[in-house]
DNA sequence: TTTAAAATGTATATTTTTTAACATTCTTAA
DNA sequence: TTAAGAATGTTAAAAAATATACATTTTAAA
């Protein structure tokens, strides 16, 4: 499943200088999850952090009905949760495992003592944090303001960027829009849409982005409002 | 103008121990800026972080018609732009002053110095950025997935939580539209089925609240997908 | 190679939301 | 007290998005 949030912001893990990251794995618990298991629920309380190391972790809140909306896929890396520690806030997202998964696990005492004594773990943290507010702010603006043809643009072109080849996206269409919280249809006309504008070419499970600078161009003169500026 | 974001989210300056909080004053520039004078624009790239002293701060996108989206009223205590500092991100928001506004402006330079000796800094940036996140995506979630009437009272309640009287919210029901991203004739309509439910009674300027229990009862049945349990 | 499943493409009816226009109610300042 | 402005209430028409249904294309497995 496609994320917006995971695709532009940098793992966690990474982050860290090795040493720093050797003592996070080595104070934590590693937790094998098969595919498809919980790793937590929505309305959790125990605090703690997550981080993948293997596998993935699908978020996303399951409704009464059992649909899911605004799922995630969290990769090696990337750790989630990490708000439960400093906040006193319920968790906001199922969990579940993609595959044969791995999650350090750590609780909140053993993370904060560790968080006391290295620096470095804070700045991992609030760049995370700050990217992933950022992104956040930008996708409801463009929830708000633009029309789904120019977000499903906005969305691809930040999606070339991150992938391993700028020039092809494999996707689905209705994970696409499960992504952009719209109809499949609807997507599907707007993709339409940008196809004739020569911007895009659709294919079965993938996208072809043949001029990613072409995209860009039109993304930044139909979606910016005041321009992000020089 | 309402805020979903500064109405929930603590001040930066409110989570610091009295001393580092006069170490950032020290370190910072005061900056007086007069009612609707530009404090930032989006775009610009300078690193720095901003802090309401008095007044406040209006954070919102302007389009290229005029028009203003996603409206955030910062108030004292309240810090924008450290984002900045860690990330290599553009600044999102178009900030005016609301009224005669003081503002400490502070470089990036200047804070990370204070940064690396002061670890309490790290905490209350930590906790703003999160809880921000947090509030974000709740809120994401619930422009994809909530009807009009459902956000509408959801946010209600959100208010009445924080807000000095919990029967009673003062706003424009152009506000509240504007916030949860719908048009005027649309929230209305919203508000006025939750007036016949009971569980609201609109009046000029102001939405009463008589029963605050009633309407988070409503709100946890119908809002909550998988109810945040206990 | 055939078949089944997956994914995309498309048309139409329905629902939701917005826009525009205007009436009404409330507040405040002259 | 009255007039002007601000805010809410209401309606009808237009636009946008969704749901439903089904056809077509592509893939992969039997």
């Amino acid at each position: 499943m496609l994320d917006l949030v995971q695709l532009n912001a940098p793992a966690f893990m990474d982050l860290l200088p090795p040493e720093v990251a050797k003592k996070v794995r080595r104070d934590s618990t590693l937790v094998k999850y098969t595919d498809g298991q919980f790793i937590q629920s929505r309305g959790d309380s125990k605090p703690g952090i997550s981080i993948v190391r293997s596998g993935a972790a699908n978020a996303g809140i399951i409704g009464m009905d059992g649909s899911v909306s605004m799922t995630t896929l969290l990769g090696p890396g990337q750790s989630f949760g990490e708000f439960t520690i400093f906040t006193e806030l319920p968790r906001t997202h199922d969990v579940t495992a993609v595959g044969e998964t791995e999650i350090y696990q750590m609780t909140a005492t053993r993370f904060t003592r560790l968080y006391d004594n290295e620096p470095q773990l804070s700045r991992a943290l609030l760049k995370t944090a700050l990217m992933r507010s950022h992104i956040l702010l930008e996708m409801l603006d463009a929830i708000r303001r633009l029309p789904i043809r120019e977000r499903a643009a906005r969305i691809l072109q930040s999606m070339s960027h991150t992938a391993g080849n700028p020039n092809k996206l494999e996707c689905r269409q209705s994970e696409l829009a499960y992504t952009l919280g719209v109809s499949r249809i609807s997507l599907n006309r707007g993709l339409k849409q940008l196809a004739e504008l020569k911007l895009i070419e659709l294919g079965y499970g993938e996208i072809r982005i043949p001029r990613p600078a072409l995209l860009s161009d039109w993304v930044a003169n139909h979606c910016n409002p005041a321009p992000l500026a020089s």
